[in-house]
DNA sequence: AACCTTGGTGTTTTT
DNA sequence: CACCAAGGTT
């Protein structure tokens, strides 16, 4: 039971303010959940019906956590309330009146993966060269216009060039395909649900009179579709709590718009902000550190974390000379702060930029017989036999998903090939038909066989009785049913191969999922809710892996949201963090300083940064310049571990005053080197140039070495480019490589 | 339909 | 290097 008395002054202050809208700007660790929950208590307290709140996250973990504590505190029943995602809420609001939309209450939901299978179709039926148009160009392209609410009209008339029109061409095919086939994806839940709130007031109105009181939480991930429809529904009231950190705002790759925070006060010129800066988290040193790198961002409210907890550890740097030296550095200490601390593995963290850094740090723990796991994007529900099943059932809710249809057809083999598949497509074209509706009329389809004609209608009644099954079978029987009459079971308990031993187990963790839901499911819920609910789960919400002791490998953007006692933040590197792509872009560059901010503010006790001198990438040698963000660290707060490297000039050199020239990862030019020469690349580079060398330069190309100044970390060389001229540089900024 | 070769690619991923 | 998709081969 949480008490409020247990709530600081400014937290107080954010649970009671109720009757206008509130910004509550929560920096990293300030205990925000706990003021949501709090504040929902407090609604609870002044009377309020649980109907009348509506509580937004963008996870479904964090709304189940949000659900839990609440329920824990205020002791009562608040199943009315609704706390949910955007999309599930989203979802619930157009099952009750998408039909106004054109579209049917049991609609499919396609994720991302559905989303690029049918933009490849449609570039294909266009005759598009898919080396110009390629799909996962065109996908982001059409979900970032979906993000902005630009839709197929808007978009064609903004097209300036071919290409733009071509895309306006896929993006409204994409749409018709969706409508065609009743399905929607993620932003159109979204999107939809903005369109039927703004064309349908009195839709609206029912809505806003319902949900009195609003709460946002990451309200600095809202997209711009999201925005308006949070602002749509506090309009007449305007009884709207956001919850936000500006400095966290990591995905406006995604359609994030970090704006809507900041303009929070602009949107609602009565708004009242409240800013959460004690941290209950970190240690003054962590937090004093994260700030250093976080304030040199321009776009952010100035506030600053302060902590009870005052503790002599420093921030850990480490340079090491290679990413396999790096892991071992990080797995001897974890092995040594566990025994010094007594640490269980779950408090140590390695965190970092992309995940193909994740595999050497895998071989070293696994060297060291350190338990582990790794969040990863490798989902459960994209496995390929977890989503053939998902087909089956989803056409069995929906017969117009044509896209589920195809994918099932022919799965498990019953000798349906492309010409059949052809064959069919132009009937359903023909006779404006789903292909369910097409394989029960296979007869009339022209040019197919008898044996053809037979296959189809039998997979038609197969697929009719299961649909019938739906009334009086659980979610589980009916799946159970599936793959046994589908032979789908048999096909994999057949086989020998192991990867079709894994499948099966897949499938075994399915129906595992299918009976949780049939446990809990409600009154009047079934396998339409049941589907809708998968299709806006991830991994991350399945599982139990939290509960085991294991050492976390994740990316930074796994972490938010997160902590650890111990964390190791890797490759601080330029070019790889911040990463490449943003290194000439102010507004990319400013998000990847946040990513650092997220990460260094997931350590509660100790923190590591560490970088190398060179590392592998694509299986080739690239030498490494320390992040400018380790530039931004005052050396009172670090403590800089020096490593036994020989190689002085490039070690401990940068971070005194500006950043440091992006080197690697930039130019276009790949090092050529026969493959002995590999191993020897970091040294040569920059260290062994003599007079009379002939050397690359990523700007000027090829030169010349007239001269060598200086000694250590401040050895010159003086250059004759080619057609360029002098130049006198910095050994250890320059990057040069030798030319054989 | 399974198997192989080739060529291109290479950030992050709440729903 | 390691992965995938596409295309060709058997």
């Amino acid at each position: 039971m949480e008490l409020s008395a247990a709530l600081n002054e400014q937290q107080l202050a954010a649970v009671e303010y109720c009757e206008g809208p509130l910004l509550i700007l929560a920096g990293a660790g300030s205990g925000k959940t706990r003021v949501l929950i709090h504040r929902i208590a407090w609604l609870l307290r002044q009377g309020v019906a649980p109907e009348r709140i509506l509580a937004i996250t963008f996870t479904n973990k964090a709304a189940q956590e949000m659900r839990d504590r609440a329920t824990a505190l205020v002791g009562v029943s608040i199943s009315r309330m609704w706390i949910s995602t955007f999309h599930a809420a989203c979802v619930r609001i157009l099952r009750r009146d998408i039909e106004t939309m054109g579209y049917r209450t049991n609609f499919t939901i396609v994720d991302a993966g559905d989303s690029e299978r049918i933009i490849r179709s449609v570039i294909k039926d266009l005759n598009l060269d898919d080396k110009r148009y390629p799909t996962g160009e065109l996908s982001t392209l059409i979900d970032r216009a979906k993000n902005d609410m630009i839709d197929v009209s808007a978009y064609r008339s903004l097209a300036k060039d071919t290409f733009e029109r071509n895309v306006a061409l896929v993006y409204a095919l994409y749409q018709d395909q969706l409508l065609k086939t009743n399905s929607l994806d993620f932003n159109d839940l979204i999107n939809l649900t903005v369109r039927l709130f703004e064309e349908h007031p009195d839709v609206l109105a029912r809505y806003q009179d319902q949900f009195q009181y609003l709460m946002v939480d990451e309200y600095q991930d809202t997209n711009h579709s999201q925005y308006r429809l949070v602002r749509l529904l506090a309009a007449p009231h305007q009884r709207i709590c956001v919850v936000g950190d500006d400095d966290q705002g990591i995905y406006s790759w995604r359609g994030a718009d970090i704006s809507n925070i900041l303009n929070f006060a602009r949107d609602y010129p009565q708004a009242r902000v409240i800013k959460l800066e004690q941290n209950y988290r970190s240690t003054q040193n962590i937090l004093d550190a994260a700030w250093h790198v976080i304030s040199k961002n321009l776009s952010r409210t100035e506030k600053r974390l302060w902590t009870e907890r005052h503790s002599s550890d420093l921030v850990i740097l480490q340079c090491l000379q290679n990413e396999h030296a790096e892991a071992q550095a990080i797995v001897l200490e974890i092995e040594r702060i566990r025994a010094e601390r007594h640490l269980k593995y779950s408090d140590f963290a390695v965190l970092y930029r992309v995940h193909s850094q994740s595999r050497v740090i895998e071989e070293k723990l696994i060297q060291r017989r350190i338990p582990y796991t790794i969040y990863s994007g490798l989902r459960f529900f994209e496995r390929a036999e977890v989503k053939d099943v998902l087909a089956y059932l989803r056409v069995l809710v929906n017969p117009y998903d044509d896209q589920s249809m195809r994918r099932i057809i022919n799965v498990p083999r019953r000798g349906i090939g492309d010409t059949t598949l052809s064959h069919v497509q132009e009937f359903a074209q023909q006779m404006q038909i789903p292909w369910y509706v097409a394989l029960e009329m296979a007869e009339e389809i022209p040019n197919l066989n008898n044996r053809t004609v037979r296959r189809l209608t039998d997979l038609w009644r197969l697929l009719d009785d299961l649909r019938k099954m739906q009334e009086y079978l659980s979610v589980s029987e009916l799946t159970e049913e599936l793959l046994h009459r589908t032979g789908y079971r048999d096909l994999l308990e057949g086989s020998l191969k192991t990867e079709d031993q894994e499948r099966l187990a897949n499938l075994g963790e399915l129906l595992n999922v299918t009976a949780e839901y049939d446990r809990r499911r409600e009154e009047g819920q079934g396998l339409m809710e049941f589907l809708a609910e998968v299709a806006l789960l991830s991994s991350s919400d399945l599982g139990d892996e939290e509960l085991l002791d294991r050492v976390m490998l994740m990316s930074l953007h796994s972490a938010k949201g997160l902590e650890f006692s111990v964390v190791f933040l890797t490759g601080m590197e330029e070019g790889l963090f911040p990463f490449k792509r943003a290194l000439d872009n102010d507004r990319e560059l400013e998000e990847e300083r946040r990513l650092c901010y997220v990460g260094m503010t997931r350590a509660k006790d100790l923190l590591y940064l560490s970088y190398t001198e060179g590392r592998a990438m694509y299986g080739q040698m690239f030498p490494a310049i320390p992040s400018r963000f380790l530039a931004d660290i005052p050396k009172e707060l670090i403590y800089d571990r020096k490593q036994p490297s020989r190689q002085k000039a490039l070690q401990a050199t940068t971070w005194s005053s500006s950043p440091p020239p992006s080197l690697f990862y930039e130019s276009s030019r790949t090092i050529t080197a026969d493959k002995e020469a590999i191993p020897r690349m970091v040294g040569q580079m920059i260290i062994t140039i003599n007079v009379g060398d002939r050397v690359w330069h990523r700007n000027w190309e090829e030169g010349t070495v007239l001269s060598i100044k200086g000694s250590g970390e401040d050895t010159m060389a003086e250059v004759e480019f080619h057609g360029v001229g002098k130049k006198l540089l910095l050994l250890k900024f320059a990057g040069l490589e030798k030319v054989e």
